[in-house]
DNA sequence: CACTGCGATGTCAGTCACTGTCATCACGTA
DNA sequence: TACGTGATGACAGTGACTGACATCGCAGTG
């Protein structure tokens, strides 16, 4: 446990994302952030690597979700079927917490720092989703091109749910996306 | 024309490059890039956004090669092969300079902060592309679909390209890789 | 040729993200 | 009680980036 209260990492994620709600993710500093949560600066980049960082925690599990699913397709699926597996699987988490998610994107939206990190951690995603159909014995370039292609079915159907009024589900909404690229690549 | 010498930006373009090939992007200071420019800290941020931005000023160019391809194509082309043809175009200017190209993707390959830069650009190409596609009548969620997948197809094709020990030509392995993709999404 | 307006650069001080280093504290264990 | 371990605090330092103002070169104008 940590010196005195512990869940120092939890309590500076949420200060942090309630000062970037607040006032913005450049007008915040890491000094106010570590304020509120009665920590020090130090200690802030103790946890995360840098002020981004903060809003990413919950990349290494979805991360793992994705993985586990592709490697626990039948046999039988074909390799885009599993990507858009792995991303059922993901959207679970995240239609529990849409309130959360839509202030935690209003955020990265209104920032282009944020926005570059957040692709990034959606590219190594992709790059582990390749891996995972690599390893179901898929070759390249197909391996690499499904795992782009499911990322651009996800971030398409993502910016889709979070912008509606609340009907659907997130995995009605990727159902939908991977349909539509289906009938757009059959030509 | 600048206070003493002329060509600025270009200067300042091939210094950074250089420094960056020589110790890494991290380890190379602004100001060294402007003390081998013979200019100044602040003019560097003058001319450039931030320390990534120097490497990714021919953005601008490709970006408008893409949309004037796209706006250009016949309308009785299907979507996904405007994407295609607008992905050749750009590909010509980047086959003319391989060397240079190459040079640069070995430094972004080595530092995340510029793969993150990398991808924003990539991701706002994207959406010039999704938009183009939208005045050429495209509805949503196609657009943006076929635009991501453009995007997958090229990454996946421009990172073979410079991989490979030099027999294809970049417009080659894109067609390649669409064709792959067409493949998959057949299922 | 002198004058003047403008754009690009230089200068300087300042903020803030981020890092290295060492001291300090809480907690478990012998 | 003594000790080891891990997390935190304290503090100095680097470097990216910004704002404000001065300065210089070049064009046009008279």
């Amino acid at each position: 446990m940590g010196r005195w209260e512990p869940g120092a990492r939890e309590r500076l994620e949420r200060a942090a994302l309630e000062l970037y709600v607040e006032r913005g993710f450049e007008q915040a500093t890491v000094a106010e952030i570590t304020n509120r949560a009665g920590l020090t600066e130090r200690t802030f980049f103790r946890h995360f690597a840098d002020k981004r960082e903060v809003l990413f925690s919950g990349q290494a599990e979805m991360l793992e979700i994705c993985v586990n699913a592709i490697v626990g397709a039948p046999e039988a699926v074909a390799p885009l079927d599993a990507v858009a597996e792995a991303l059922r699987a993901v959207s679970a988490p995240l239609e529990e917490r849409r309130e959360r998610s839509q202030r935690r994107q209003t955020v990265i939206a209104a920032n282009a720092a944020l926005q570059e990190r957040e692709l990034l951690k959606l590219a190594s995603l992709a790059s582990a989703v390749a891996d995972a159909l690599r390893r179901r014995g898929v070759t390249e370039p197909t391996a690499s091109l499904c795992a782009e292609a499911g990322l651009a079915i996800f971030k398409v159907a993502y910016e889709r749910w979070i912008g509606e009024p609340g009907g659907r589900t997130l995995a009605d909404v990727i159902q939908d996306s991977l349909d539509h690229l289906k009938a757009a690549t059959a030509g």
